[in-house]
DNA sequence: ATCGGCTCGCGCAA
DNA sequence: TGCGCGAAGCCGAT
């Protein structure tokens, strides 16, 4: 018999109280269903604890919601599929419910002994108004367990935070209470668990062919891919320090799509990189992107419920935008003619075919390529909507908070500073081809770009 | 190659 | 009330 652990109780919150029954049944609603890295499965297992009954975790995920295009969906059915086969060596009473609405819960509910729900943190609008209606529909109490973070969004802090040093003091406070290693996990074995609705990959991949851009070659999907790539990205983070501000090299670490995808819990990864012997200074690099960064990125969608729109900017971004919005563009393009890689210069081109063949676009050529769809579109508004709606259909891991963040960085001076003014940017940062000829070479990426398009 | 100016506002020290 | 400084820069002067 496991100890009632408190490190699961403080990563929860409720968010409706309720009357609770005697059936500790807890219906899960999770984009995260990673078995022993994730705290909503450990707080499910908390609860079975207290009440030495099973748990049902009723998962509720339709991968579609969360997807802009086949490759993204495939990416997420295959991960779903490898964890559906390794459910009946973990799991304790699980059924799992892939592709139902939100809105048939209380139905599920009804039908059955539930008498709690607990549900994944997600900072975004379409699972805040999934919550609202349940808190809105249910009679049951209700969990918010943020397995999302290293340290739950609601406990760094209560508000909007202006930018990543008003956010890391919050952070580096809490981060020695809360980076820790995972408690132990002990299901209830379910031995002959056959799943109701398994999924079929082989024909989902013959669909998916038909499709543009199914699948990456670079990027294998599921947990134990994730796990592998974790290992390499281990061994490979002391050149990551040296090579991840030049695309033409290969410096990345390339976790984000399982993190995106909830293969890889977020704390597994900041846990076995601050574990390592790597040096401090890589260490501490890794992690202020992993945790200040991404944290914020949470922290900027969660209270700024216009994330993804031009009043989301801050007041001075918002204020000199607005006064330069009728500056003359040199050039201006469509959506489509930036979908189809169609500008006149060849460097942004690239950038937009590379995003579109391998589904990702390095970190520095991200910002350019926002920049100028700024610089580029009929209004700041268009620009937003345009970098959005690309970013969400082609990066493998779209429709994520840090997309949204980074698009409003770069557009919308979020957790940015004002600049020297200028035509059509006013105060809002501008980037260009010389800065990035200045720390790359951009011939040498053009050319890689062509050969692999 | 390197440096300073550009420029806003938060949070803390006083 | 004043001051330091920030998620990734640009540009012109030296």
């Amino acid at each position: 018999m496991l100890k009632r652990n408190d490190d699961i109780d403080r990563r929860s919150r409720r968010l409706r109280a309720g009357k609770r029954g005697e059936g500790p049944v807890v219906y899960w609603m999770s984009r995260d269903l990673r078995a022993a890295d994730n705290w909503a499965l450990l707080w499910a297992q908390q609860e079975a604890m207290d009440r030495d009954k099973p748990v049902q975790v009723l998962y509720c995920h339709n991968p579609t919601r969360y997807c802009s295009s086949a490759r993204q969906e495939l990416f997420a059915l295959k991960g779903l599929a490898e964890l559906q086969q390794s459910f009946a060596g973990y799991t304790i009473d699980f059924v799992l419910l892939e592709g139902d609405p939100v809105e048939t819960i209380p139905q599920h509910l009804a039908s059955s002994d539930c008498h709690l729900l607990a549900t994944d943190f997600s900072p975004l609008r379409t699972k805040q108004r999934q919550l609202q209606y349940l808190c809105d529909t249910l009679s049951v109490p209700i969990f918010e367990i943020d397995s999302h973070n290293i340290i739950p969004a609601w406990v760094i802090s209560e508000k909007k935070e202006y930018g990543a040093y008003t956010i890391r003091p919050k952070i580096n406070r809490l981060l020695p209470e809360y980076l820790t290693d995972f408690p132990e996990f002990k299901p209830r074995l379910r031995p002959n668990f056959q799943h109701p609705d398994p999924i079929n990959v082989t024909r989902l991949a013959g669909q998916a062919s038909n499709q543009h851009a199914a699948e990456l070659s670079w990027l294998k999907s599921g947990e134990n891919a994730a796990q592998a790539a974790l290992q390499r990205a281990l061994e490979s983070l002391g050149d990551y320090a040296v090579n991840r501000n030049d695309p033409t090299k290969n410096g990345q670490s390339n976790m984000s799509p399982y993190l995106h995808f909830g293969q890889l819990s977020p704390q597994r990864l900041a846990w076995e990189v601050h574990q390592s012997d790597l040096s401090t200074e890589v260490r501490e690099s890794y992690l202020e992107e992993l945790i200040v960064r991404r944290e914020l990125a949470d922290n900027f969608c969660f209270y700024e419920s216009s994330y993804d729109r031009f009043e989301g900017f801050p007041d001075w971004a918002r204020k000199t935008l607005e006064e330069h919005r009728n500056d003359k563009r040199e050039y201006q393009y469509s959506l489509n003619q930036f979908e189809q890689a169609q500008t006149h210069e060849s460097l942004w081109n690239a950038c937009q075919m590379d995003l579109v063949s391998r589904g990702k676009l390095h970190g520095y050529l991200r910002m350019y390529w926002a920049k100028k769809i700024l610089e580029w579109s009929p209004s700041p508004e268009e620009a937003l909507e345009y970098a959005i709606q690309l970013n969400d259909t082609y990066s493998i891991d779209g429709n994520d908070p840090n997309g949204y963040n980074g698009v409003a960085w770069a557009i919308g001076g979020v957790h940015d500073r004002a600049w020297r003014e200028r035509a059509v940017f006013g105060k809002i940062r501008y980037m260009n081809e010389a800065g990035c000829r200045r720390k790359f070479d951009v011939q040498l990426y053009l050319e890689k770009v062509s050969k692999s398009s």
